[in-house]
DNA sequence: GGGAAGTAAC
């Protein structure tokens, strides 16, 4: 390799060679350096080293100070360059002194850049921006709005560069009014069409919640670009709408736009919530058309979404395939086995983690505990609880304690899951009651499902599925009378029972039911279908549980309500619309209702077909007249 | 001379 010497320098004339040391400097730091590859040369520390001896840069060419200033590797060296440009009055040419503060934003040296910030008599729109997106990026939100009001009040017109990060800024905060007032902003100055404004300005709505908004700016923009595609495509799977998403991103591609990997991501974990199947397997046909690598982030998505989608083994063919993982990966993979019910797979692939030097997290014990939950791991289970403090120095959270609730709740050991929550010092959210009153369900203990629910509905009073929960466990004991004053309160509250959703892929084509539905064009068949499946159910004994039906009714009324069920309507439809062969994959947005569970059991008896059900909850895989989770759920 | 979106449990 050539060592940098004033002999040896390709390039004639002091001024060149200054310069070329400079952009020496910036290639080590990977800037760009177009004049730098001509000369084919390869610079190593060393050089920057000995630039820095040499004392060779005297830092009057603008130039030289950009270049050297992007080179820098420390706070310390920008420090020094920062002393060299005062003593040579660089910072009075603005270019000098604005890329001075954005690498020491860069370097998130923020007390170095306010200083210098307050320094500078001559500002533009540059300056502001780096200010505000400096402060934005270590989190310090508070300095960075200060800072945008500073700009509004000395008059500046704020640009497509300065609200972007005051609008993300508004978005990590979840602050609406502020955002909504950014907004105003935005329209006033006529910059609602440049798209990195209104990317940021999807994205804030969307993590804000109100998706609906989100889409009409979406919808208006004259170019969407990748990123607000992103956004729009992960906005949809977080708010549950994990169909739409993808829709999007059909459309996405019909409009040429190329996925990039965190795109990708996106979809992964679109078709993990949803549990579409076919969707997942074309996705990572896309993922590998596009040569996209196996890394640890989009690994770690696609083991969650085969798992999610219902192939256990497809995730831990990824898992398998994947050379790098973190815990975040091996959690991913202890959850998969966890909501699949394969207790002991779960345990013996934490072993292999412990083995392979990965340390667990809180995270990891949340999967592991759930894993053992579900598979009636309940020594194990109380094993772990115990090593995760001991050993790993982990304190237990409150989901650790839903999980240990869930635990014993499930296997009957209701005394013992109460006498853990009254012995809890950290404070007990909804989930942690929720468990509780599941395990009252499943074992019928009516008073104790009161205790709990009073105190879910204090926490929660707005949300209807805590309601629906007790008064189911209020039905199944035959009380009526409470079954009513709940539905009135629930009236009185103003609250509906969240509509249920069945989700069946045929020909990778989601195909959405809600109950009583007939708005697919198959329509008459399915219920065609629906009814003989009933007559040859009934023959099998069969009978419909109407404990699931919320409302008190005619018995008549009460099974007209079950009939048309999304899950019964999807497995119709499943089994008129695929093959003998193939499973019937269908996912469920609430946690399956008891009477469809029953019948799933019957359908896969009757009919010889796999039933593979995901709800809010867990899988179920129903075969031969059995389900995969013991009836448990 | 200054910009973005993504991974695990409930």
């Amino acid at each position: 390799m050539l060592k940098l010497r004033k002999q040896n320098f390709p390039i004639a004339g002091h001024e060149k060679l200054r310069l070329y040391l400079a952009y020496t400097v910036a290639a080590l730091a990977d800037t760009k350096t177009p004049q730098f590859q001509e000369h084919n040369f390869v610079p190593t520390n060393n050089h920057i080293q000995e630039l820095q001896e040499s004392q060779i840069l005297p830092f009057r060419d603008p130039k030289v100070c950009v270049s050297s200033l992007l080179g820098s590797r420390s706070v310390f060296q920008i420090r020094q360059i920062h002393s060299q440009l005062v003593v040579n009055g660089m910072l009075q040419n603005l270019i000098v002194a604005n890329k001075l503060l954005y690498v020491y934003a860069h370097h998130k040296a923020m007390d170095d850049a306010y200083a210098m910030f307050h320094r500078m008599r001559g500002r533009n729109a540059v300056t502001w921006s780096v200010m505000v997106g400096g402060f934005a990026k270590v989190g310090d939100y508070a300095t960075s709005f200060g800072i945008f009001r500073e700009l509004i009040r000395c008059g500046v017109t704020p640009d497509n560069y300065t609200l972007p990060f005051v609008i993300r800024a508004c978005r990590d905060m979840t602050d609406l009014v502020t955002g909504k007032l950014i907004h105003a902003v935005v329209l006033k100055h006529g910059l609602h069409s440049d798209h990195f404004v209104c990317a940021a300005l999807v994205d804030m709505y969307a993590k804000c919640k109100l998706i609906e908004d989100a889409r009409q700016l979406f919808d208006n923009m004259s170019s969407r670009d990748l990123v607000s595609w992103t956004v729009m495509i992960g906005a949809y799977a977080e708010c549950r709408n994990a169909y739409e998403s993808l829709v999007l991103f059909d459309r996405m591609t019909e409009e040429g736009v190329v996925a990039d990997k965190v795109a990708v991501v996106s979809v992964v974990y679109a078709c993990a919530k949803l549990g579409a199947m076919h969707k997942a397997r074309l996705v990572h046909d896309y993922i590998c058309r596009n040569k996209f690598s196996l890394d640890v982030i989009l690994g770690t998505a696609m083991i969650d979404m085969y798992a999610k989608c219902g192939s256990i083994c497809s995730a831990r063919d990824i898992f398998d395939r994947m050379k790098e993982k973190n815990v975040i990966s091996w959690s991913a993979m202890i959850g998969a086995y966890g909501y699949h019910g394969h207790g002991s797979e779960a345990l013996e692939i934490f072993r292999v983690m412990l083995r392979s030097g990965i340390l667990p997290n809180s995270i990891t014990f949340i999967s592991l505990l759930y894993a053992c939950s579900h598979a009636g791991l309940i020594e194990e289970g109380l094993r772990f609880f115990s090593l995760m403090w001991d050993e790993y120095s982990i304190r237990p959270d409150v989901k650790h304690y839903t999980c240990m609730v869930d635990l014993l709740g499930r296997a009957g050991r209701l005394d013992e899951a109460l006498r853990l929550v009254e012995s809890m010092k950290i404070v007990k959210d909804e989930g942690l009651w929720g468990a509780l009153l599941g395990a009252c369900r499943i074992h019928g203990n009516v008073d104790l499902a009161e205790m709990a629910a009073n105190s879910l509905l204090q926490l929660q009073p707005q949300n209807p599925g805590h309601y629906v929960l007790l008064s189911n466990i209020f039905a199944k004991a035959g009380r009526w009378k409470d079954v009513a004053r709940i539905r009135d309160l629930m009236s009185q509250r103003k609250l509906k029972k969240i509509p249920g959703w069945t989700w069946c892929e045929v020909d990778n084509k989601i195909f959405q039911f809600s109950a009583g539905d007939r708005s697919h064009p198959r329509s008459e068949e399915i219920y065609g279908m629906l009814e003989s499946l009933y007559k040859k159910l009934e023959l099998a004994g069969y009978v419909p549980d109407t404990n699931f039906v919320l409302h008190e009714a005619d018995e008549e009324v009460k099974v007209g309500m079950l009939y048309a069920h999304s899950e019964k309507l999807a497995i119709a439809f499943g089994l008129l619309a695929t093959s003998n062969e193939t499973p019937i994959r269908i996912t469920k947005n609430l946690r399956v209702c008891g009477d469809c569970h029953t019948f799933s059991k019957f359908v896969s008896a009757l009919t010889e077909r796999v039933i593979i059900v995901r709800d809010a909850n867990r899988f179920h895989h129903f075969k031969k007249g059995a389900c995969s989770c013991g009836d448990y759920w």
